[in-house]
DNA sequence: AATGAATGAGAATTCATTCAT
DNA sequence: AATGAATGAATTCTCATTCAT
């Protein structure tokens, strides 16, 4: 028998390509995407069709980690506040330990080279939180805005704060504290 | 064609890049460019000394134009409010009005082209609407928070208050004003 | 599947070669060729030195075969005429029913891949047929051309009739006896 | 005003091209075709859209020329052995005075990277010679055979003799001479 | 100054061959 | 011996930039 596919290898490439997206965008080449995974060029194309599944692979695995990372633990029994404070915490707390992950999907969500397809996989991943995010909703301006405005709102505060604790890691719990009430208050009277 | 003018030429070219930026992102060619900005490729490079430059400009350029598009008739002794939600209207409206501008610099802004003296420059463009945005937050706990987080927040805010607009432009001014609720609500108490 | 022993891998690599080279010319890629012979790419480089020993393999053999279809029952005491009418016959018979082995070898006979001496191999094994053919010409003018004329002659024309038999089956019969007409009296007064 | 396109260039591609393809076949790389027309890689790319339609543009532009080798000064008064015999003699004197536009032609014949449209095309051009090759049949058998044969009989002594003169040159009008009288019988009685 | 062809470094991808299993 | 993943040299093609006109 020969060598079998590995996931190993698999994976060294995906991160590779995770790490140099995020610091050099789409752009990275795959003959630098070898060198870091550590495996020759050619290797890269018996695990992905071409360079653009893989980036579409990045972007969906992307996906899934952070919609893992945010529902894993979510306390289905719990009011709404603590509900809508768990996935601030799980969204947060995975951009800033994972910043090379927040920039790779960053810069793929802004890209061309993923498909319509994924680009519409990726935000139904999100249905379950766009709900949860919706039900916060009591300020009557905002809720007659669409049904994905308060997930962007949601993401785009975080963001911000994300950029504010790595900044100062220090004020960590603070900070995303003090984002969270913001938060809270955009959406809740 | 009738012969364009130096300075018409040269605003050609930042015109055709920023649509072909927000179409394709940072990899539009410079082929491209020339031909949607009806000039020959050569004549990027007599007015642009590369491609960088050229993509370092125009970020420059439509930090400008958004800059003046916001405070143009800036009510100086308006009251916070009033202000803020003057601020807020210059942005909303530019970037519905001008979606391949806010495109393209949403692609410049994740691109590893533009310098970081570009970056901060265009940062400190907006020092003074940092100072008004943090002049309305009067929850304390957004107060502990950098001062730049005010303006990524409104940012933010803003940039989903215009994707629902652009969805649905018949409700436009009502989106405008519970955007503008929420994000008040977020910084104020 | 079952497993094939040596012999029947070795062959069962031949034909597909020479089912692939006869559609796609000598550029079939081994791939191709190991997945036609349902065995291991690799399993390739461990019956043929590399891919131009395969191809030139596949040439001699071709060529062997061939000769072995016309020389089969050749009427050593017969008159002239029938005997170029058996060779005549044998070559018509195997090419029409064997077209892929009659596209490969035609490929492989303008490759480079191919050696001189291979080339050379090739001829002489047909030095018998050059032979038999060159008694049967009596026009002075074409005596006097080189020994292998006569030779390219027939396999031109017999090249001819056999692309009118295939587009026309049912008249095989009929075209092959024109065929060889035609040869006849190109050397024969 | 910019470089124009030059004929110049073009037609050193194109040649270089004839030279290396009639030596090593379609294999032959850009690089090599670059080198040995005197321009820069990409150069070929500004003349021809890829390499497959540089090999089509030379498929198509050997056949126009030895087309028009053939008929040039065709007389179209003389006797039918008068009209046969010009062609021949086009055929046969392009073939022994440009044995690499021969060896290209032969190789591109067989290339699966010619679209069959082309091959049509370049089979078209010659309808005229078919024609003219027809009418000197006269053999009852022969005459059955479908309205290519003649043409293909003839390239094939054709080919078969120019090998004969190329093989010993001083031979020449001896060669064309008798292989033109065994072409002549093999269809005239 | 304007033009657009020429350039050639660099990119993605292929594929014959090797080699761990 | 058989397998098929791993390799990396080689290939085609792109594109920012230069430069002859």
């Amino acid at each position: 028998m020969a060598r079998l596919k590995s996931d190993d290898r698999r994976s060294a490439i995906l991160s590779a390509t995770v790490e140099l997206v995020a610091q050099q965008g789409t752009g990275a080449t795959t003959a630098s995407i070898a060198r870091r995974a550590g495996v020759a060029e050619g290797s890269i194309f018996t695990y992905f069709e071409n360079k653009d599944d893989l980036l579409n692979q990045i972007y969906l695995d992307l996906k899934r980690d952070l919609i893992s990372a945010i529902l894993s633990g979510f306390p289905e029994r719990g009011d709404l506040r603590a509900r809508a404070h768990h996935v601030w915490q799980g969204y947060v707390a995975w951009g800033v330990s994972n910043p090379s992950k927040r920039k790779a999907m960053a810069q793929l969500s802004v890209s061309e080279r993923i498909s319509a397809g994924n680009k519409a996989r990726g935000l139904a991943m999100f249905a379950e939180v766009t709900i949860i995010l919706s039900e916060c909703v009591t300020r009557p301006a905002v809720r007659n805005l669409p049904a994905t405005y308060p997930g962007s709102v949601f993401a785009a505060i975080a963001d911000a704060t994300m950029d504010a604790i790595i900044a100062d890691p220090s004020r960590s719990a603070e900070y995303s504290l003090a984002g969270f009430e913001a938060l809270w208050n955009a959406v809740h009277e």
